[in-house]
DNA sequence: ACGTGCACTTGACATAGGACAGGAAATGGA
DNA sequence: TCCATTTCCTGTCCTATGTCAAGTGCACGT
């Protein structure tokens, strides 16, 4: 297992020389995750940011009612941590958890901060990487908003085929913002078409 | 109107001498904007962003069914743009709009981005501020998976009364996410307590 | 290969919340 | 000042979704 997808995944966001690029990612460290395990839980503080290497990760959260709901999904080659509970220091409100087995390159704050300071391109790759979370919360919200279940559960087994192939239902649908019962109507619905 | 106020918000996010804080509100422009006048119509690219001196701005977009839902609200003393337009430079998918007269100091992206080169503390404070506005994103979709909407009208009007005085209550309705009836009916139940 | 437990589907039923409409009160323009 | 418009409240009705319970099929451990 060697760095190659983390530092593709950050010449992508922000291009830099290969240097850079390799004194970027040299506070990483692998870890393996089992699946089912937790990379964080509620009430903790988020220590720690993870990118994805092989696997699948995530968030989840309970409603008024008690009722889990999956926050977000985060498939291989993306970034995962609680940047609200990472950045601002407080008690996280979701649990992070492994859905399949995950090899992980992660980084801690004290690196974090410290490899800001160190290197101007660091920073710049940790501001558009914000930008980019924020986005997808963002779309995400819009999308909740403007768009039916139906077409957004397309949508998402669209851009992201692996996670039908490896998530229940009853995450997707929780994640969806509906009930399982009701995302297997819409499955129903959605052969005859 | 001088930027005092603009200086204090900035420092606020991120302390700097007073003399480079000067050199980061150098290029805020001023603007005075009319109740009901538009700041940013959906399907255009945002290319200002502004903080707000004197006044409350909304942004809203359409739901599935065509009803306006009220999006977020910016109070005096925040920072209002569409951040997902601004910085991905796509077209924007909400209407930013004066709730009242205003008066702003806004920042051009192509300023924005000059200054970001040439000022390592304005670079800091973006970042910061993206963190923020991150924060309340998250905190805000949060709070509606996780409280009731009685709970949360009570949190807008506590941190807010002056969006309570100012704002018709359909807006703040359709901000809670609930219809303008419900609400009604919410506050009715309030007085008896 | 047998049993236990998930994952998923489906039907019957209940209900929270929205749609709609009517009316009172407040606001604003001429 | 008066009329038009908007805001807000409230009653009735209705439907989209969720809850519950039952049943099937599959995977896994022993």
């Amino acid at each position: 297992m060697n760095k190659d997808s983390l530092i593709q995944f950050i010449q992508k966001i922000l291009p830099m020389n290969p240097s850079r690029a390799a004194q970027v990612v040299e506070k990483f460290k692998p870890m393996k995750i089992e699946k089912n395990s937790y990379v964080l839980k509620a009430g903790t503080v988020c220590n720690e940011s993870h990118f994805i290497e092989t696997g699948i990760i995530r968030s989840y959260t309970y409603d008024l009612d008690g009722n889990e709901v999956t926050t977000a999904f985060y498939p291989t080659n993306t970034y995962s941590s609680d940047l609200l509970s990472f950045f601002k220091r407080t008690p996280a409100k979701e649990y992070i958890q492994a859905i399949t087995d995950c090899e992980t390159w992660y980084i801690t704050y004290e690196d974090m901060q410290a490899s800001f300071h160190a290197i101007p391109e660091f920073r710049e790759f940790g501001r558009l990487n914000i930008v980019n979370q924020y986005s997808i919360l963002k779309e995400r919200m819009l999308s909740n908003l403007q768009e039916t279940a139906e077409k957004r559960y397309n949508d998402l087994i669209h851009s992201h085929p692996e996670i039908l192939q490896q998530v229940p239902l009853k995450y997707i649908a929780s994640y969806l913002g509906i009930a399982d019962t009701s995302l297997s109507r819409i499955r129903k619905e959605t052969v005859k078409k």
